[in-house]
DNA sequence: GTCTATAGTGCGATAGAC
DNA sequence: GTCTATCGCACTATAGAC
């Protein structure tokens, strides 16, 4: 039996989203996240740079899995095939958080400082996805573009995912997204 | 003859690019900035909401461009078609200003604080692009991944315009982005 | 932990143009 | 007289140095 009660990150994350619900953001304070935690100030500092940042928990999984993906990828697929690979694995893991997503999409669009923090992390995604691209040997161009063309893919697909009511899967909308995509650029 | 000497922004711009080159961008204060400008540190912020915000003069002439190319594009055109209206003019604008522009990434690219507004501004002018797509009839998903696929295509081409140690037009660089993205898409 | 420098604000005064 | 761009000064808040 441990000292502490485990998942110190993830209590937090589920006593700050809860709270912005009950309050909103600005008005909550990280005393108050570390209280509803069972935890003090210091210890939220200890694993969030800043009060944004606890909304931000899950964004390192949403990258770890794009980019396996991207590593999985027959080394023969195309840039953008690559960049496709890893939505399937995407997909399951917003399976069972629509409700979540929605709730978190609210308060980060309700705040142009958390939808700042937003902007910086797709940016830095979106040259993370490049990277593995040109490691995978891609031209320099290629990757890029194609990068940007899977994050805007993935973007207007969750959009639309968040707008529904019911949680249907994410992966169909990823695929209609891409197709619209090509055809918007097929045609002008 | 009027009291003041003319286009006070236009000299904190110019000031403030000088003072970031010779000294660094967070080595130099507003007061400095206004200093060399012949005005008052109270007078910057009068122009400017704040000191980020001096590099950013000539963003609203990047997007009135863009945004009347769209508007006087044939109505009839496709969303993309539309979104390239722009293009001309926008080459144009940047004809005469090779140099500065890359002055300008240099101290954007060096100052995270700085980077992270041009995002932000980025984000929104990609969100006036979409309304304008709306506004002559375009459906709404199109018009989205048509702004986004726009400004992924100004960007790449943007970034490569500022990579050439000459100044040669930024236009073509613009079809061939485009058309990159187009066989990026294409294959996979 | 204290101190300092700087970003940024509020407000009244000024000196012309009209 | 009003309107506008500027100045000047006192202020707060905060990030970084020490």
């Amino acid at each position: 039996m441990s000292r502490w009660k485990p998942d110190a990150a993830g209590r937090l994350s589920k006593a700050a989203l809860e709270l912005f619900v009950e309050q909103g953001y600005e008005a909550t304070t990280v005393a108050e996240i570390a209280e509803r935690a069972g935890l003090t100030k210091r210890t939220f500092f200890r694993h969030f740079t800043d009060k944004r940042e606890v909304l931000f928990a899950g964004t390192g999984e949403l990258e770890s899995r794009w980019l396996a993906g991207i590593a999985e990828a027959d080394p023969d697929a195309t840039p953008l095939a690559a960049v496709c690979g890893g939505f399937d694995s995407i997909s399951e893991m917003f399976a069972e958080r629509h409700a979540f997503a929605r709730v978190r999409s609210s308060i980060v669009e309700g705040n142009p400082e958390v939808k700042e923090r937003e902007l910086i992390k797709m940016h830095r995604l979106t040259a993370e996805i490049e990277d593995a691209l040109v490691q995978r040997g891609a031209p320099a161009h290629a990757a890029k573009l194609a990068a940007q063309a899977g994050v805007t893919v993935f973007h207007v697909a969750f959009g639309r995912w968040l707008q529904q009511e019911d949680g249907a899967a994410l992966r169909p909308l990823l695929d209609d997204s891409l197709n619209e995509l090509r055809s918007v650029l097929a045609v002008g």
